[in-house]
DNA sequence: GCCAACGTTGGC
DNA sequence: GCCAACGTTGGC
């Protein structure tokens, strides 16, 4: 089980849209980084992750979880892409802001501070738990 | 809106 | 295959 960390700008894709689409999910695509990629074949269904809104909000804002694991990017002329699909599961409670999670030096070591141009990377479990307590508290 | 950081492209 | 030029992302 792996978890992840997902991000969409607000503009184009938020939480908000992401639970209008309802249990069926939708498709994840505009992925157009190798990098990202390759963390977006390894997703399994089943596992979570956290949503991120880039630019606007810098802040992690909810858990989807993937209901179809890697296809072919439609949006992608070249077929070099792929997409996945995820549907909403919840919102955290509080927001859990990039800043907070800069300050907390026990998950500051991050790709989402370290490598803040990658759109889809991985989280440790314990780096997971902690975040989410973070969201727990009002 | 700016620009640093980073990724990609293409000429050689 | 190197690297300069260019494009994009995302924090500020």
């Amino acid at each position: 089980m792996t978890y992840w960390l997902l991000k969409s700008e607000p503009d184009v894709w938020s939480i908000d849209q992401q639970i209008k689409a309802g249990s069926k999910g939708a498709v994840w695509d505009g992925v157009r980084n190798y990098q990202a990629r390759n963390n977006l074949k390894k997703m399994k269904v089943g596992e979570r992750c956290f949503f991120y809104h880039s630019n606007i909000g810098k802040e992690i804002v909810g858990i989807v979880e993937v209901t179809k694991e890697a296809f072919p990017d439609k949006t992608d002329k070249n077929n070099k892409f792929f997409a996945v699909q995820v549907r909403f599961v919840e919102k955290l409670e509080k927001p859990v802001s990039l800043e907070s999670i800069k300050k907390n030096k026990k998950i500051s070591h991050l790709k989402l501070i370290t490598q803040s141009r990658l759109s889809v990377m991985s989280i440790d479990y314990k780096s997971w738990k902690i975040i989410y307590n973070m969201g727990k508290i009002k």
